[in-house]
DNA sequence: ATTATTCATCGTAATATTGCAATGAACTTA
DNA sequence: TAAGTTCATTGCAATATTACGATGAATAAT
């Protein structure tokens, strides 16, 4: 239905979900890269930079800021972004967990 | 449009996204995590142990096969999945060149 | 052969996501 | 004040995803 059933599962698969789902669109990585590699934070270059409209540019945004991933604050008439260092330290540790999983080499297949 | 303009990111932007989309629903997250515990394959075991329908388990399977995160292979009228090891490595290597990248500490927010 | 088991596939309904044009809010500059 | 800049929000269309009932294919057991 569209929707996710997501109480039947452990709060730590849920926010791995959640983290990875930030990152299932090529648009909100190129997004996280493009400020990693700027690093002192940006405005709407990212329009430019990677090619969707604003409005859409400014949808990914806000859900990299919701989850907190990014950071954003008032310069003038312009919006500086940037990573937001602990969380996404905090981001990293969870996956780790999930992405380290010790592989046995017991595969039947 | 519900689509998704990959046509404009890089290779590497697409396959993170693709990976990341994989893990973007706690149910993926919830198989991959039990396949790892139980190591030697499993079956249906997976439909108990989750809690949704077969056809949705199957599903997930499905989009794991095809990403190649996964194996089956028939036994008898149980078909034994597992973690392709190789691919899971390959895909960790592109996940952390993404998620290991550099903090500088002029972040400006 | 018939029945049971296991899993895939099909079809469908409900919801989510992606993308953009139009518009609005807030500040800057002329 | 008026016009320009920058970004958020709204509204909408198109497509994707999630979930499951019904059904089918393949093998196993009786």
């Amino acid at each position: 239905m569209g929707i996710t059933k997501t109480e039947i599962f452990t709060e730590q698969q849920n926010e791995i979900a959640t983290f990875a789902k930030a990152f299932g669109h090529p648009a909100r990585v190129a997004i996280l890269q493009h400020l990693f590699k700027i690093n002192t934070c940006i405005c709407g270059d990212l329009v430019e930079e990677i090619g969707l409209a604003q409005p859409t540019i400014s949808q990914h945004l806000k859900e990299l800021k919701n989850l907190g991933l990014i950071k954003g604050s008032i310069e003038g008439t312009s919006i500086c972004y940037c990573i937001d260092t602990e969380k996404w330290l905090q981001m990293k540790k969870v996956m780790s967990q999930f992405l380290d999983q010790d592989i046995l080499n017991e595969t039947c297949c």
